[in-house]
DNA sequence: ACGACTTTGTGAATACGCGCACGAGCGTCG
DNA sequence: CGACGCTCGTGCGCGTATTCACAAAGTCGT
């Protein structure tokens, strides 16, 4: 394989844009590219070339100077890396609005992260069918979780439901946890958790949104931290 | 003219804390809490309790010494600084399978960021009703965004229609776009994008747990915690 | 009224991530 | 076959973010 290059760890912020990268590549594959530029994949990510040499350089030294990368070869390396060479069969807690949706998404298999079952402690939900998959009931998740080697769970129940169901994908021995709910899961060290929140997208949008509506109206005295209250 | 310091400008690594803070704060304050120290917090948010007082002190001075903070007054600070003391009308562009979850989700009315209208391009889509909300077609975009001062739009096309979808919210006056397409997208100055995809969350958790398997298989490798949480 | 105790707010130290600038290697062309 | 041009890989300085540590400022009991 590669000249013995010690995997060191790579910065967070490098593992974020991987995946970036990694569809961008496919897509100019697909289109009929095979070389890319630094420059080209800074253009096509809107991030910097320095960066892009940079993070690829993390996970080896796989460009030719003068000419750029090649895009099957780099598409390789960078799924290597996020350990893309085989599925990871996931689980969905949760078979409500979000749920379904997920589940219904279709993305999962095609990306490689086969639904290998939806759970939800609701009986009326249970058995019902959600995009090809049928529904079951929460206490057959340990069962299903050590069966297909389960390691990724999908938290898509309501907030209050979330923790509880995060303590059964961890009991049941998942190690990383996707959650949609709005609220900070507590897991035990060594299970790796993202959250995304709708609500939280949005209010940091607000957020900005406020800021240009202030600077547009209220322009009129030297930035000092006198507070100006802001009437609603 | 230098750019916005119409206050002092926030990190925006609190910016996108203040979110979680608040979604805890208001459960608290729900559950009859009227005053948290930067200790509890910080244990409820999984951050370093410093990490919150700074981050508390750049919305102002509103704890207490000896004391802590009081809950009410500072989801009222919080929001504020959100932008939260308004409602901001948000329009969806995709009916397809993820934009109809959206709609029927309800959470965006709720949270105060009502749906003025869902628009797709499709006309076997438009007429339908989604969550109480009737698809236009895309043409009518400019029309609501203008009459109803939309200035945040989500995307929530497939891919490929993605870019076009942006252009349109742009020319519309959209200044804040979620973005829920796996691609990024290319918008001007002065408007600001969030991506979310799914895709990204599963490879950054699949990374991590390739990199446990690689350990456990016996390689030799720096013993580094997982973390959670998002940005971007 | 005062001293013991609690918790904030923030300077200082540290860690992290970004981007420039440039040397190093590769391909090409004369 | 040597010089030249292109693009990678990375050392370095800079700004941002995180954490520590402590004085300031408040509460509470006596």
């Amino acid at each position: 394989m590669s000249p013995q290059h010690r995997r060191r760890r790579i910065p967070d912020a490098t593992v974020a844009r991987l995946p970036v990268y990694l569809q961008l590549l496919n897509e100019r594959m697909a289109a009929g590219v095979t070389n890319l530029s630094s420059e080209d994949i800074a253009a096509l990510a809107a991030v910097n070339a320095a960066k892009v040499r940079k993070d690829l350089s993390y996970i080896g030294t796989y460009g030719t100077r003068g000419v750029g990368y090649d895009v099957e070869y780099l598409v390789y390396q960078i799924s290597r890396e996020l350990g893309l060479d085989h599925d990871w069969s996931v689980v969905i807690v949760g078979a409500g609005n979000l749920g379904q949706a997920l589940g219904g998404y279709g993305g999962f298999n095609v990306r490689g992260y086969p639904v290998a079952g939806m759970f939800d402690i609701d009986e009326s939900k249970v058995d019902t069918v959600v995009g090809g998959v049928r529904v079951k009931h929460l206490d057959d998740l340990p069962r299903v979780v050590a069966q297909q080697q389960v390691s990724i769970g999908v938290v898509a129940t309501p907030a209050e439901a979330a923790q509880d169901a995060a303590d059964r994908l961890v009991r049941a021995g998942v190690t990383s946890i996707l959650n949609f709910a709005s609220v900070v899961l507590s897991v035990p060290l060594g299970v790796t958790v993202r959250t995304v929140d709708l609500g939280v997208e949005l209010q940091i949008l607000s957020y900005h949104e406020q800021r240009r509506v202030a600077a547009a109206t209220g322009l009129r005295t030297v930035p000092d931290e006198a507070r100006s209250g802001r009437s609603a």
